[in-house]
DNA sequence: TTGAAAGCGCTAACAG
DNA sequence: CTGTTAGCGCTTTCAA
């Protein structure tokens, strides 16, 4: 198959230098007489020759891999922060390695281990499921930047999140000024940060605001349709129903929406509906979905490049919070609160 | 920053081996005794052992990582697929680089050099826009598999696609067989084979049975929503507007519905809309979008299968093609011809 | 069954 | 400014 590698050495021979001429042509280090250089790159060109990035990096420990861990790229909110982390990373020289955990502790070590073990130079997890500890551990043996992590997280780590707890609170704040009062509220998953911070959001602003307060208006969900539709039912069918829901993600409120029209009920004129993350699909569902914008094309940027820069810079230590902000697109679904 | 690195010697040294026997351990390779053996993987334990696998894909010239080079992940045809190529290379040993061309044939020429360079087993290209000597060229580097390749591709190339003519074919007899005689069609990109043997599919369909056919019932998108809209457009105010328009993708679908919806049509009464891939955003769009359906998942572990099969088996040289089938999802946004 | 040793392709001293 | 050389961590002969 693959015909004869050709190595450093073949271009040394063929420029008339020694290898370690060529080296340093490669690398742009030190000064190459300019005759020298020209020789080398053009017998580069005439070889074809290709680096061999596994020797490089087996020689300087270093490589421009670097491993992005997620839930799973076919939930719709990841695959725009899977592409601000490429673009940012390839901008930066480096390249993704894309594992998808499905949500699975073991998975989700194993692959850091893989990461570990091909020297990928960093690794973003999202929504990391890892206990505290085997992330600590980890990060002896590789910088790691989270995205999302637990409550209470107090590892010395850097950290890209949202504005999750101000994106509920103005959205309930919003939906107060359409004149609602009994404003219900579906989770995710609340063993992730961001999800406790928004249920924290919609908390704070019901009890702040003159709103009704009950715990049965709060349901635990899943972040699926299923979910959405399943909670969205049940909370429609109340003797007192409430007459807006709040959703901890876009999807849960499009189950929400589709229970909502089994019940024949109209969005937003009979039940006000919003969601989280701003999707795609917002705009293309019908009503389109009012939702709390999140930057998840910056997300994957941002942490992409607190990443990269921490590779660069050896003694940096202390780790950061970057906190992206969110803000409301207010679109169909939400409405005036009925009689 | 990371501590002292745990080698192969390391082991060897506390389990009182050598080299030779630790890497046997680790291969599984050669018959150890079994002492030794236990005592090498308790060193490997105590001493949290990670190989480093740059090391032996330098060495062996052989690795467990393939590339994945795609249009944009951001579409949403491409994670499902994504996540079939990466469940089966997992379940296989394998993990994925993931490379967003954004169809700039540079950048995928410069992503595949860089697989190269990282010594990846091979390549999964999808859509690749590289001139047919380029993959030609590359192909004798690293093992390549192709989905959806350019029309007439000749190369000896393993090639997983989808039964794209028949397909439409389907479609457009379905269409039929509901009333309607004045079927449009929306083309994507025509460089790309997949869109040819749609457009085929469409042609042979209404030349064969009791359609109309019209050369300007037949306009060139660009598989974008915004493309859907504006030749929809055009297509439903003609003096004498088809009752039917099938489109080479969902957004594209999307775009005529939204562009009929501006035009106070109703669809499906006034005219019905058919898609292609059958993306999740199908059944949440209103009316939920009847569309040929690709088995995307399917897709991504047939050629993560394929591919690595071949990395395996080092004397397999004829390439092969799989073709995989579609299936018509019948949903609200078609129905029978009006008047 | 094991140990010793060569070397994969490259970088980075170091001496010239 | 250039050539030589010693490894990076691992696999894989080859002897023992």
């Amino acid at each position: 198959m693959s015909k004869k590698i050709v190595t450093i050495k073949d271009v040394a021979r063929l420029a008339g230098t020694s290898l370690g001429t060529v080296s340093n042509v490669i690398n742009g280090s030190k000064t190459v007489k300019s005759e020298n250089r020209e020789r080398v790159i053009k017998a580069m060109e005439e070889l074809e020759y290709i680096p061999n990035l596994t020797a490089q990096s087996l020689k300087t420990n270093k490589s421009k891999l670097i491993g992005l861990v997620l839930p799973t790229i076919t939930n719709p909110f990841y695959p725009a922060l899977a592409k601000g982390v490429e673009d940012m990373a390839n901008r930066m020289g480096y390249t993704i390695i894309l594992c998808n955990t499905d949500l699975d502790c073991e998975k989700e070590a194993r692959y850091v281990e893989m990461l570990i073990s091909n020297r990928a130079a960093g690794v973003i997890l999202v929504k990391s499921s890892l206990p505290e500890e085997s992330i600590e551990k980890y990060s002896k043996k590789i910088k790691i930047t989270l995205i999302d992590s637990k409550p209470n997280f107090q590892g010395n780590i850097d950290l890209v999140e949202t504005s999750n707890y101000e994106g509920l609170f103005k959205a309930v704040e919003y939906l107060g000024s359409l004149g609602h009062t009994r404003v219900a509220y579906i989770t995710g998953n609340l063993r992730s940060k961001s999800d406790v911070e928004r249920l924290n959001g919609y908390l704070q602003a019901v009890k702040n605001g003159k709103f009704l307060y009950r715990e049965d208006y709060i349901k635990n969900g899943n972040f699926t349709i299923d979910g959405g539709y399943k909670l969205g039912s049940e909370l429609l069918q109340m003797p007192e129903p409430p007459t807006a829901i709040c959703c901890s993600n876009d999807l849960t409120a499009i189950g929400v929406i589709q229970a909502a029209k089994a019940l024949n009920l109209r969005v937003p004129q009979d039940v006000s509906v919003a969601g989280f993350d701003d999707i795609d699909i917002c705009k293309l569902v019908m009503p389109a979905l009012t939702s709390i914008h999140q930057p998840k094309y910056d997300q994957g940027e941002k942490a992409a490049r607190v990443l990269i820069e921490k590779i660069n810079d050896e003694n940096a230590s202390i780790a950061r919070n970057y906190i992206l902000n969110t803000e409301l697109k207010i679109r169909e679904s939400t409405g005036i609160c009925p009689k």
